[in-house]
DNA sequence: CAGCATCCATTCGGATACTG
DNA sequence: CAGTATCCGAATGGATGCTG
């Protein structure tokens, strides 16, 4: 089990933590199921494409379902799978020393170029 | 603060968590500094223009120090700030959440596959 | 509403060759 | 040893237009 190795699958899980989308995605969806408008409302610079593309994945990896309401006009719920709920918490911390070290990161990037 | 929004800086900082490179090499700088050789060793297939590129990203953002010692041959530590060691922690859990459910995203990949 | 298909600009990053 | 510079193919992802 080595991250390091290209060919390790725990790196493929890696990457997909590491997708910018997948994490927003999955931010998303705190708090119970959300319709694939609303996702696209809350992600808003998100691409239809991107958007279809990336649920797909997650889907496939077992961290969401997609829920279809045989109704008109069509009405699609997306959903944490418990699998993606475990994920959720690790993000959340993610998306919380984010916020929290921005102006960390910032004074870092100000010092540094003024160096150079 | 909304990592949802393209232009929010906290959505820069979640970027860079989301870069692999940058999570590999923070990973390999567990437990005191590294040389530049060690952490191209650590990591089999990262190419010396993405190792350097990569390293100049998280030196600039204030995650890793570069000290420079003038010897011949030249030797150059990278080590983790208090800020990038803060981050670690997080990576590491990401680190053991990956290889701790690697067989559950097979699993649910090999069914998903099945059915489609 | 919730997508899929296609085209295409941009970016990423590998390979290679060279240097203080 | 620890990079830098250049080239270039591959992949990413946005825009647009169409559909059940």
């Amino acid at each position: 089990m080595d991250v390091y190795a290209k060919n390790c699958p725990s790196r493929q899980v890696l990457d997909r933590i590491g997708d910018t989308w997948s994490v927003l995605i999955l931010l998303a969806l705190t708090g119970g199921p959300r319709r694939y408008s609303q996702l696209q409302a809350t992600i808003a610079d998100i691409s239809p494409k991107m958007l279809t593309q990336t649920l797909r994945g997650l889907e496939r990896d077992g961290l969401v379902t997609r829920t279809v309401h045989a109704v008109v006009p069509p009405r699609v719920d997306y959903a944490l799978t418990a699998l993606g709920v475990s994920l959720h918490d690790l993000l959340e911390s993610m998306r919380v020393w984010a916020e929290g070290h921005i102006d960390d990161v910032e004074s870092a990037r100000a010092a540094y170029d003024r160096r150079s």
